[in-house]
DNA sequence: AATATAATTGATAATCATTATCGATAAATG
DNA sequence: CATTTATCGATAATGATTATCAATTATATT
């Protein structure tokens, strides 16, 4: 699978990118920040240098092989609370940010109350792509 | 509003606060960075530190005035892309992370699809609060 | 209205995660 | 096996956020 997905796209096949590959492997269900992958592939590749693991995390998810995983509630952009829920559509071209009003979170707040003990206080949640004018002039 | 909820709390009225309440106030519905919070209260109270807009977003968040949203694709956690897709239930306590493999975000796409031209290649979603295990120990 | 007090502020320094640089190394190709 | 060039790791640089601390000012009290 990932000798396949490099060679395929003309990346080189290493054992860095190897020794990565199979930390995730090993944790899925358990997302990582690039320390905890850094010091865990250290035990199957000790030379690895932590530059590698951001780089190589950059492109596993540019090739899909990994994604982002959203875990803090803290984030750098803010707005005023109107009590009311909401999503952002962010177009990943010219980073415009789209209002949808629909919310599905009452709907998954619902679905976890009913079905767990887990008591949600906050979400974060937006949806990335691209608008209808980055799209239109094939900037995207 | 501002006024009656930091007094209630103990907290003091300050021009510094008014004039970022504002601006949050003036730009509902556009999600700003507290780079942008500060500028633009800059235009209300020229005397306004950087410092300051870190420490009033954080308070306006406690007391529920703002909140976060996340607009970047790029988070410091990963996991590896199974295809399925699934939300996490993150707790604020002991920063455990349970799986919920119900996903809500195929139909939000699908809603998207039908209601706009934006394209969605990606999302970020995440559910916080706290694990019944902590809810528990009173840890919450 | 004047005073006391303690919260709040802003300038500065410190921190920490991430990114850029660059010479050395090693994977792929023939 | 030799050549080419992607990849690597150490280091420095960056940039956003946070900690420090003396000065200021909102509030309660007199």
């Amino acid at each position: 699978m990932l000798r396949k997905r490099l060679r395929s796209r003309g990346y080189r096949v290493t054992p860095q990118r190897e020794a990565i590959y199979d930390v995730l492997k090993d944790s899925e269900g358990k997302p990582l920040c690039p320390e905890d992958i850094y010091e865990l592939a250290l035990e199957r590749y000790p030379d690895l240098g932590l530059t590698t693991v951001y780089r190589t995390m950059e492109l596993f998810c540019e090739l899909g092989l990994a994604q982002h995983v959203h875990l803090h509630e803290d984030a750098q952009y803010y707005e005023i609370n109107t009590g009311k829920n909401h999503h952002h559509l962010v177009c990943n071209s010219c980073g415009s940010v789209e209002i949808l009003e629909a919310c599905l979170i009452d709907d998954l707040k619902k679905l976890v109350r009913d079905d767990s003990d887990f008591l949600v206080t906050s979400h974060c949640m937006s949806l990335f792509g691209y608008c209808p004018g980055c799209l239109e002039g094939g900037k995207a």
